[in-house]
RNA sequence: GGCUGAGUGGCGGAACGGCAUACGCGGCUGACUUAAAAUCAGCUCUCCGAAAGGGGUUGCGGGUUCGAGUCCCGCCUCGGCCA
């Protein structure tokens, strides 16, 4: 026996980077069988500053994706880049003087090399950062394919608006209403802004959310629910008496028009003026006056109490032609919809309230599966069967809906309508740090697009920061200056006219569209080389967090099929696979201070004791010795204290322990609760681990690995050549199911645990030491290179995942616990190779299961080959 | 309020409808040590029992099934996202 040298993370993983680097390990060609290749990408970070812990449990996945992929034999592509322009920046420059374009460059420097001390496995050569000038200005050229697409337009629209700084707010710098630096109010104030038309690919995007079986479910839902499609119908209403007035109604329930006995209209709307009788004047003026005092917010609101008063005018239904009340309604609002709804009490909430408040006639005209027409107590609004609806009782209220609103559009009476929750794409931001959009205002001929050989537009770099208004529209010299140093300006039919730029920047979400793309083809001179796209995507596995569930995996969505329609791509989808990992938490400490307001305590400022079974106790201050609240274990945040600085733990454990504790504690989609103890834990095994394989290197070096079959060995050979095929297929199972690498890792742990030197014969500790190599290595691969060079293999990735052979698995003898009723009463041995009658027959010669039956009749013998032996006893 | 996910030991978590509590953490006991740390070995859901052994247990209540943590129905609780 050797003396082992002590594992040093340190130079381990320094030295097998520097290799990796050295040999371009992870880069990638673009001309392979697409079968072979795989595509897998981890959400770009915002170059903040360093790394945080959420940082390494996402690349940390990916990578062991990665490397896994590489494994079995696949053409990996898994680039990283820069999602690099961005408030903070700003920010930052407002708050220390830092430019933004310093502060974010050498942010990006700093966390570079943090991702290269984890270890990740990316094809650097493939790097971008969004504020580089080749991708904004590609970006700007895209922009203008979108112009000439139709896709660009302009409006206006309400911005939040900083009266003590006057200039607009991003929701986030929002905080109760006041601007988060001056605490001055924050008013709405329209501006004229750029939008960019989603709405055209609303329904493919909704479709499409049928064709995406490999995300989840859950984000489909909300993407569903964002988009918000929405079909129903107009009806118009004649007004009694006035054969040139109607009044029309959007609904969603047109399969209730049969069951209308009123309809409320907004007290301001405009043909109340004529349809009201004297008679009724007064009233509804009293009423009017009333609803005028509060906010069209708070009147539509759920709070709100609601109120009415009759027109003194009837309408006639165009169902049935039957004549009903006009309302005047406090909960309508004449700017939203038509400004007048029908109303069906027997199946709207609202509507039931209504007319029971005002003795309004309920009428049902859908019956709930299972019960009769009757009177209700309250209002049903679910699906069932049409009854008192003329040609349509006896369908399906679902059904009825399509086909009362086609009668109604035949029959002259209304028109089928479908409305989108989802609302166009504004793009402005009145920011310095982001993507000029290559627009310039020219003094006579308005807003018109740059040609494109006038692109790009870079940011000035002489920019003051003070935090008022937008630096870029103060910045005279720029706006008004064109590429060539020249005054700006635009050729007109009338020759040169002076022009000013647009001085908005776009949504970082724009650049964040397409970087997947571009990773295909970094050094393409046009902004997207079609064949190297379509290559590669779409990406086989996208990994990220659930919080971008709608807007960026919207729009990324919705960007890929118009880079489609401009004809860079023929992908119209860009990520086949989502996986969206959870939070990185940690629990909290804290004491109430004054106005209720938490101050809390980070985790390694505070003694905790535990009872002998481990419950916590008390929580002390360790500077004070006073008791603090053990708060929730929530999200790692620097304002709750909770955050762990990954920098630490790669100085304290190496990268490997941090990459096998984040993929160990929990599965990659549910939240991991960070645990310093955990994370020794871990560190201990790759410590057993590096010991066990040092002190018999030299003894195993040269030994072949086990290649027999189980069945030529006996004893603790044997069983450790069986657990070797199973664990093998766990972890394969385990990666190709669901990536659940928590479970692969403690299946190596149970396998390294049977792995005792003194009990096996070399060539069977051999299997079992490199097996475990091979399948710990895209988790821990550094350690793994390591020790599979001390074991005397050669390129660690070239020899591949393991595989598994089935039948070494089970022994010749399967193991049948026998339940009786149900229950577990114990378990005997039977040869694997008995099936069917024989099987049964062994069963219930076998004296264990005779003592178990006990003389009571057997109903039922229910024996599952492999699997178990039920007894259904009298 | 709408949508959505989750409830399994002291904790993180395992378990194609087939032996619940794998693996790790924590805790306890022991070995090594002058001692501690580190390391190693054993024990560690709960109740009855001296033991052998037996009963119970996956938030609660029903159901389907030979068999349910897993499937179905109804509740309760706690997260997340959206307004």
């Amino acid at each position: 026996m050797t003396d082992a040298t002590p594992y040093d993370p340190t130079t381990i993983e320094l030295k097998w980077q520097a290799l990796w680097h050295a040999r371009s390990e992870h880069e990638v060609r673009d001309d392979l069988p697409r079968e072979q290749c795989y595509y897998v990408l981890e959400m770009f970070p915002y170059p903040s500053g360093k790394l945080h812990m959420g940082h390494v449990r996402n690349y940390t996945i990916g990578d062991a994706v990665a490397r896994y992929k590489r494994m079995r034999g696949f053409h990996v592509l898994h680039p990283m880049g820069w999602d690099s322009f961005g408030l903070p920046a700003e920010q930052a420059a407002i708050e220390r003087g830092a430019h933004p374009r310093k502060w974010t460059y050498d942010n990006i420097a700093y966390m570079r090399t943090q991702l290269k001390r984890m270890g990740f496995s990316y094809a650097w050569s493939r790097e971008l950062a969004t504020s580089d000038p080749g991708y904004a200005a590609r970006e700007q050229d895209i922009f203008l394919d979108l112009v000439e697409k139709g896709l660009v337009y302009r409006k206006s629209s309400l911005v939040n608006w900083s009266t003590g700084l006057n200039t607009v707010l991003a929701n986030e710098q929002v905080i109760d209403g006041k601007c988060w630096r001056t605490g001055m109010p924050v008013i709405q104030k329209e501006l004229p802004q750029w939008f960019v038309r989603i709405t055209k690919y609303a329904d493919e995007l909704l479709a499409n959310t049928r064709e995406l079986p490999q995300w989840p479910e859950a984000v489909l839902i909300q993407q569903r629910n964002w988009i918000g499609k929405s079909e129903g119908a107009d009806i118009d209403f004649a007004v009694d008496g006035h054969a040139d007035i109607k009044l029309t109604v959007f609904t969603t329930r047109p399969d209730t028009v049969f069951g209308v006995t009123f309809l409320s209209i907004a007290p301001e709307h405009a043909a109340l003026e004529r349809i009201v009788p004297t008679s009724h004047r007064a009233a509804v003026d009293a009423f009017k006056a009333e609803v005028r005092k509060v906010s069209a917010q708070d009147r539509i609101g759920d709070a709100a109490e609601k109120k009415g008063v009759f027109s003194g005018a009837l309408v006639i239904n165009p169902a049935n032609g039957e004549k009903v009340p006009l309302y005047l309604a406090n909960f309508v609002v004449a700017d939203y919809g038509t400004g007048a709804v029908m109303a069906v009490p027997a199946h709207d909430e609202r509507d039931y309230a209504f007319a029971r408040a005002y003795g309004i006639p309920v009428r049902q005209v859908i019956v709930a599966d299972g019960t009769d027409a009757g009177p209700l107590d309250e209002a049903f609004t679910g699906v069932g069967t049409m009854i008192a609806s003329a040609q349509f009782t006896g369908q399906r209220s679902d059904a009825a809906k399509g086909a009362i609103a086609a009668w109604l559009e035949e029959t002259g009476k209304g028109r089928r309508t479908v409305t989108w929750r989802l609302r166009d794409w504004g793009i402005s931001r009145q920011r310095y740090w982001g993507n000029p959009i290559p627009f310039v205002y020219g003094e006579h001929s308005g807003v018109v697009p740059l040609r494109k050989q006038d692109l790009p537009v870079t940011l000035p770099d002489d920019v003051t920061f003070d935090g008022v208004g937008n630096p870029l529209e103060k910045h005279q010299a720029w706006a008004t200056t064109g590429a060539d140093g020249k005054p700006l300006t635009i050729r007109t039919a009338h020759g040169a006219e002076p022009a000013r730029r647009e001085t908005d920047t776009m949504d970082t979400f724009m650049e964040s569209s397409w970087y997947f793309a571009r990773y295909a083809c970094p050094d393409a001179e046009k902004p997207l080389d079609r064949v190297r796209v379509d290559h590669w995507l779409p990406v086989d596995l996208y990994i990220g967090g659930i919080e971008h569930a709608v807007l960026h995996l919207l729009y990324a969505r919705f960007f890929q099929k118009a880079l489609c329609d401009l004809g860079y791509s023929t992908r119209r989808e860009p990520f086949k696979r989502l996986l969206c990992q959870g939070m990185v938490v940690m629990e909290t400490y804290y004491r109430d201070g004054a106005g209720g307001k938490k101050i809390y305590f980070a985790p390694d400022e505070v003694d905790v004791t535990v009872d002998a079974k481990g419950t916590v106790l008390t929580a002390t201050s360790k500077s004070d010795g006073q008791p603090v609240i053990v708060g929730r274990v929530e999200k790692m945040s620097k304002s709750k204290r909770n955050g762990v600085d990954p920098q630490q733990l790669i100085d304290r454990y190496g990268a490997d322990t941090a990459r096998m504790f984040a993929l160990f504690a929990a599965p990659p989609e549910k939240d991991l609760e960070w645990d310093e103890a955990g994370v020794a834990g871990c560190h201990r095994f790759i410590k057993r681990l590096w010991v066990a394989v040092q002190e018999q290197a030299s003894r195993l070096a040269a030994v072949p690995p086990f290649a027999g079959h189980a069945k030529d060995v006996s004893g603790a050979d044997q069983a450790v050549v069986r657990k070797v095929h199973s664990t093998i297929k766990r972890a394969t199972d385990a990666m190709e199911r669901d990536f659940s690498f928590n479970t692969t890792i403690a299946a190596c742990m149970e396998l390294s645990n049977e792995l005792k030197p003194d009990a096996l014969s070399p060539a069977v500790l051999k299997l079992g030491l490199t097996t475990l190599v091979r399948l710990l290595a895209p988790m821990v691969p550094h350690v793994c290179h390591e020790l599979w060079e001390a074991l005397g293999g050669s390129e660690l990735t070239k020899a591949g995942w393991p595989s598994y052979d089935e039948a070494q698995i089970a022994a010749d003898d399967a193991e049948y616990p026998i339940q009786a009723n149900g229950k577990v009463r114990g378990k005997i041995s039977l040869p694997r190779t008995l099936t069917g009658a024989a099987l049964e027959a062994a069963v219930l010669a076998h004296p264990d299961v005779i003592a178990v039956i006990a003389g009571k009749p057997v109903k039922k013998l229910v024996v599952v080959p492999q699997k178990i032996i039920n007894l259904v006893l009298g």
